[in-house]
DNA sequence: ACCGTAACTTACGCAAGCGTAGGTTAGGCC
DNA sequence: GGCCTAACCTACGCTTGCGTAAGTTACGGT
């Protein structure tokens, strides 16, 4: 096998591993005998257990902004908001181990002492979107990093539920979100529909 | 001093070093030495990591539980809903190390299989409480878990991430979750206050 | 046919950390 | 005063898992 393909591979089974039992639990020999390669191949590709995990998270962030990114065409906020939900169950469904690992707090995430969690990212991407609404809302801008956390939070974690029970279908869930974040719990539609999709 | 006086003050102990660095980079030798004690004393007292972690654990959701169910005195799921984000801010203004460890993933739950973070069990019971909320407002019962999981997420994300900033003020941060989680986006009132508080 | 290199191996050194065996202090109780 | 027990210690065995050193196969180019 070839050393492109063994890398590659190699990454396979380190996302695979790292999403079913963590960072610290997964242990390189594990990765290198699920390969069915020794040790050292592993330490030759990627020098160390964090090498390889950061290779892993960072393809996998990439694959997410991607994603979101490429989705986001719409101009109305509702529509933002109703494509990247669709986006980010997308991205669940299709990577369901890359999920994980984000969602799981990076190793040495913590050394920086501040709050670890990769999704702080996509927040401040959503804050900057909101913050253009709420400017021409007439809002308080310095508000719209909240507002992105508490969106965030609640697509991440409904995201994370549906994950297990899979029900119901992906764009149900993305309407209802975008039902609840868009109209709140005292205006919802009882039976939402997306606008934007397809 | 006593077995009791101990007991204590190792749980004290092991709690703020399981928040800092969380369960797998804990060791018992550092928790006994923060102490000013030796590891056997540890051992002792709880039989071993997952013991002193599964007390940790099992005082800090009590905790919560409490601070929360006693907080619920409302009817009108508005003033529910105020109350219970109202009650979450301040566990986690009180037990800033206690939060950090329910929202990290407890150790062995993953070998349940199932999605592992502890703030499922807050889920469930907002989703009864929504449940009854729904069966009035003539919604499908069966989404409460869906609109359950996406509050939970919406309140402690930014409960997360206002652990950090520490700014707005807790019971303006409050305010614009119920805010955003009532009126939604498109109907949000621009300056809310909190009704029942106090 | 020969050499070099790329892919991979076995085998080891070493540190961290769990859990335990056995011994030591000290204070209450008869 | 002698004894028992509770609280604690030092010291050890053992496993796991990281990282590395040195050797082996196989294939392509000259």
């Amino acid at each position: 096998m070839t050393g492109k393909e063994r890398r590659e591979q190699l990454l396979d089974v380190a996302r695979a591993l790292f999403a079913e039992k963590g960072f610290e639990v997964t242990s390189i020999e594990e990765i290198a005998h699920r390969a069915g390669v020794s040790k050292p191949v592993v330490y030759e590709h990627f020098g160390g257990k964090e090498g390889i995990y950061a290779v892993v998270v960072d393809r996998e962030m990439q694959r997410l902004m991607d994603h979101i990114v490429s989705a986001l065409s719409g101009s109305h906020p509702r529509e933002l908001l109703e494509q990247a939900a669709c986006a980010l169950l997308d991205y669940i469904e299709g990577s369901t181990d890359g999920f994980r690992i984000l969602v799981r707090d990076s190793p040495v995430a913590s050394s920086t002492g501040t709050f670890s969690s990769l999704l702080n990212d996509i927040a401040s991407q959503v804050e900057h979107i909101l913050s253009v609404h709420f400017a021409r809302q007439g809002y308080d801008r310095k508000l719209a990093a909240l507002y992105a956390q508490a969106l965030v939070g609640m697509v991440a974690l409904t995201g994370q539920w549906w994950l297990e029970v899979r029900k119901p279908k992906k764009d149900e869930v993305a309407a209802h979100l975008v039902n609840l974040a868009w109209k709140g719990l005292s205006a919802m539609d009882p039976k939402p529909r997306l606008r934007t999709r397809r």
